[in-house]
This record gives C-alpha cells, sequence and structure tokens, in this order.
DNA sequence: ACCTGAACACCGTTCAAGT
DNA sequence: ACCTGAACACCGTTCAAGT
C-alpha cells in the first residue's frame, strides 16, 4: 500500500499546495536559487523556442551541471510550470486601475493585459494552455476579476462562468496565433491563393470569404470575440438576471450530468 | 542562396500543399500504408499519452522497426500533424443535418460535436491546440459552417470572424478541461477547499464563489459560454448588422495596426 | 530498388565519488 | 553535508549494409 506516496502532477493544486511553501520559503543562498533558474529557463525558451530548452543548455548558461539543476526542483515538469507561474507574474493589471472603469472596460483592458503577455512569450504559450493555472498568479487574477464583476452586481454563478469563459477565449486565441506554427503573414498569403484557388461549386463560403479568413488581422480578430462575450455578458446581467441568481441553478443537474 | 531548400513547418499551408498529394496519391501497397501508421499512432496516444507515444514503441506495435517508419513520413513532427487531421476527420456533422436548424442550434451542434472529438483523445488535445487546423477536415468544418451562416443571412466579415470566435472557445475550453494535467475531481475538492481557507479579507471574490468554482460540471460551462458567443452574434446580427457589412471595416486600419 | 539493423548524437535523470 | 562528473537508459534520426 505505497499508494499515497505517488508524486502529485507538477502544476495540480496538490503539487501547488506542497510545493508553494519552499519556494517562498527559500532559506540561505543557494548557489543559483529557483528564481533566476526559471528566469534563465524563460529566456532561453523566448530565444530558441521550448523545443530547444535542455537542462543541459541551461545548466550551461548558469554555468553549472545538469545534476546541480535537480537540486531546485524534481523534474523538468516542476520547472515548466514554475515558468508559467513566472510569466503570469507579468500580467501586471492592478485592481486600483481597474475599478474606476465601467465593468465592460475593465474586462476588456485584463483580457488585453494577459493577451499581451502571452504575445511576449509565444514559444511559452503551450506551457500556459496545458492546464487551467492555480497557482498564486492565477489565484490572484481570479481574485481580482472575480472581485470587480461581483463588484458590479453580478451574481456569484455568473462571475464564476464568466470568468473561466474569457479565460478560455484568451488562451485559445493566444495558442492559436501566437504560438509557433501559427500561420506566418506568408503562410496567410499562400492560404488566401489555396482558397481562391478552390472550386467556387464545392466550396461556396470559403472562396467568398477567402480574403476576410486571410487578411482580419489579429488584433481586431481578438477584440471582435471579446465584445460577443461581453455582449453575451451584459445581455445575460440585463435582461435574464434571475437566471444566473445563487441558488436558481439546480445542483443535481450539474452533478449528475452524464456528459461531463 | 541554398534558402528556398528549407522545409515547410509541418501542418502550415505551405507543408499541406506539399503533402496532400503524397496522401491522396499513395500508390502500390507498402508494407504499411501512412493511414495505419496514424491510426496506430492515435491508438498508443488513446492509451499511454503523447509523452509515451515512441517512434520505438510505434515501430514494435507495427512490427518493423524504426527506420522503416522513416520512409511514410520526414519527421515525427509531421506525424503528428497527421494525427491531428485524423481526429479532425472524426467531427462526424454532415452540411445536412445541420441546414434544417435555426442556426443558433446549428452552431451549438457543430461546436458540441467538435467538443466531443476532442473529448474521446484527451491526450492527444494538444496537438489540435498548437496550430490552426489548415488540413482538409480543417477546411471541410469551416466551409461547411461558413456556409451555414452565410446561408442564414450573416455578412461574409461577421462569419469569418464568427467562425474562429467559435473555435477559439472550443479549443481553449478542451485544452484546459480534457488535457492531462487539467484538475481532476480530486483536485476540484482539494481546491474548493483551499478557496474556503483562504483569508475573506484578502480574497473576498474567491472565497464567495468558492464552490460555483469547483462545481460546475464542465458540460454546463461549456454551453454557458458558447450561449454568451451566440447571444453576442445574434445581436450583433439584428441590431448592428450595419458594421458588419462587406467593406465597412476600414481595412487600412487593419493592416497597419501596430499591436497585430 | 527497397528495406532495416545498428549506430549516432543527443535527451532527462540518477548516483557514487568527490569536496 | 553539500555538490557534481560521469554514467544510465533512453530518445529522434541517419546510413551503410543487407536483400
Amino acid at each position: 500500500m505505497a499508494a499515497s506516496e505517488v508524486q502529485p502532477v507538477p502544476g495540480s493544486p496538490a503539487w501547488w499546495s506542497s510545493r508553494a511553501l519552499t519556494l517562498t520559503h527559500q532559506r540561505g543562498r543557494p548557489q543559483t536559487d529557483v528564481g533566476t533558474i526559471v528566469d534563465t529557463a524563460l529566456k532561453l525558451i523566448d530565444d530558441v523556442g521550448i523545443q530547444a530548452l535542455t537542462l543541459r543548455t541551461l545548466a550551461e548558461t548558469l554555468g553549472s551541471g545538469t545534476a546541480t539543476l535537480y537540486r531546485r526542483f524534481d523534474s523538468k515538469d516542476e520547472l515548466l510550470t514554475l515558468v508559467a507561474e513566472r510569466i503570469l507574474s507579468e500580467v501586471r493589471v492592478t485592481p486600483e486601475e481597474l475599478e474606476s472603469l465601467p465593468w465592460r472596460e475593465a474586462v476588456a483592458v485584463a483580457a488585453n493585459a494577459l493577451r499581451d503577455t502571452l504575445r511576449r512569450h509565444p514559444h511559452a504559450i503551450p506551457l500556459l494552455a496545458a492546464q487551467v493555472p492555480v497557482g498564486p498568479n492565477g489565484l490572484r487574477a481570479r481574485e481580482w476579476l472575480g472581485g470587480l464583476l461581483l463588484g458590479h452586481g453580478f451574481s456569484v454563478p455568473l462571475t464564476a462562468r464568466a470568468f473561466t469563459a474569457i479565460g478560455h477565449y484568451v488562451i485559445g486565441f493566444a495558442i492559436q496565433h501566437y504560438s509557433p506554427g501559427s500561420p506566418s503573414p506568408e503562410d496567410q498569403r499562400q492560404l488566401r491563393d489555396h482558397y481562391h484557388s478552390l472550386d467556387p461549386a464545392a466550396y461556396p463560403a470559403t472562396t467568398a470569404a477567402a480574403d476576410e479568413l486571410t487578411s482580419v488581422s489579429p488584433h481586431e480578430e481578438f477584440r471582435f470575440g471579446l465584445d460577443l462575450l461581453l455582449d453575451g455578458l451584459e445581455q445575460a446581467s440585463r435582461e435574464r438576471p434571475d437566471r444566473f441568481k445563487p441558488g436558481r441553478i439546480p445542483r443535481h443537474c450539474i452533478e449528475s450530468d452524464p456528459s461531463a
């Protein structure tokens, strides 16, 4: 019965609760502390891509050996989870600047801040997308945006759902537009030509929308989808507030949902 | 000047246009054709996870050696791109069943079909999220949904933007909820306890919404965000159709957007 | 001509030997 | 006690030797 000895998956809530203390209470002056290792790893990822981030490269950059790195974390996965958390720390939005704005604008500012941060680290985006970030910075962001919506009169259920819906949209957008492998402008041009070369009888919609599909700027596209969500949220809070009052959602239906 | 000899990135439009022919025109009866290799690779990914998919394991399962595999594709990345396309082929929605539905329902059916397919292959979701799928199945899906919206009177710009917004949402949702590393029910319970243990003075919103944040079923959450998007789309098409008439979007602003 | 065993240059991780 | 060179068991990929 050694089942209780299984290591928690890095990034999972269980992992964070065992790891967070180690991080914040790091004592003494180790030769290379975790913060420096994580910073260097992120810099390498930005420069050469996540595929090329090797513990050997990282150790060499830090002037040590790979075995030395393992004294600061237990696996490469752990390190990458810390890098993801490090990236989220760059999302610099303070509750103060948000609370003076109308809620639509505040949400847009927060969403744009996350998007901009992800765009600065395109090679690292897959790290953020792999799981819901429940580390300190993820929790802090959730708290701020949640508090903002609650403060503007949104019900608790509506707030919880709004947060996740917006988060999914931003992450989904970033990974498909900024992560390496996304179509480059050159690819876009080639894709447009390909669309135009299709048979209009077989692909009427694609050929009709060929230019639109391949020329809309990421910025404009991002804003459009975000506005859809905000329009929907506004409508939900205005026209059907009763649907989202606490307690009105039949819990037993949700829990026993067979497709969940 | 051998710059023209650089290989296109697997999955990019350039790659697809050079690869598609090879796939469809596969001649003779090679010992193990590409289709069988891709099927077996997907089965292995489903069973043991994408980390454990090794070309050696794959070759052994197929009864051959790794060098033999390289006669069918040029790199492991190429194989994974083909696996992603293979997965998209499972999204079985026909234009016929969609066109008899109101557009809201039709979009919901299509979105749910994609979500269900991704859910059947949780370990493979990162493959789909890494890039906008522009292979044959991605194009076909785009054509169907685009044709549907155009047929219901949506303008071309609105259709193009709606498609990508919905796609981003579904992908973003799937990767954060179904891919390995997403919080398990056990993790959810632990996360809820963690939320409740926070200081309500420091984290008022998180503690207030602790139960909601950790108990909403994925199905209900998915539907909520999708409804937000559909509400927004309905509003956009009804109240402000002029904003989305072809030609009304200032192209030069989009092209020169500094943040794009 | 087509196939593939065996090798190559790596990788993440471990541990016994150093200080 | 703390650190780390060197090894271990892999990995994706290549190529010369087989048929």
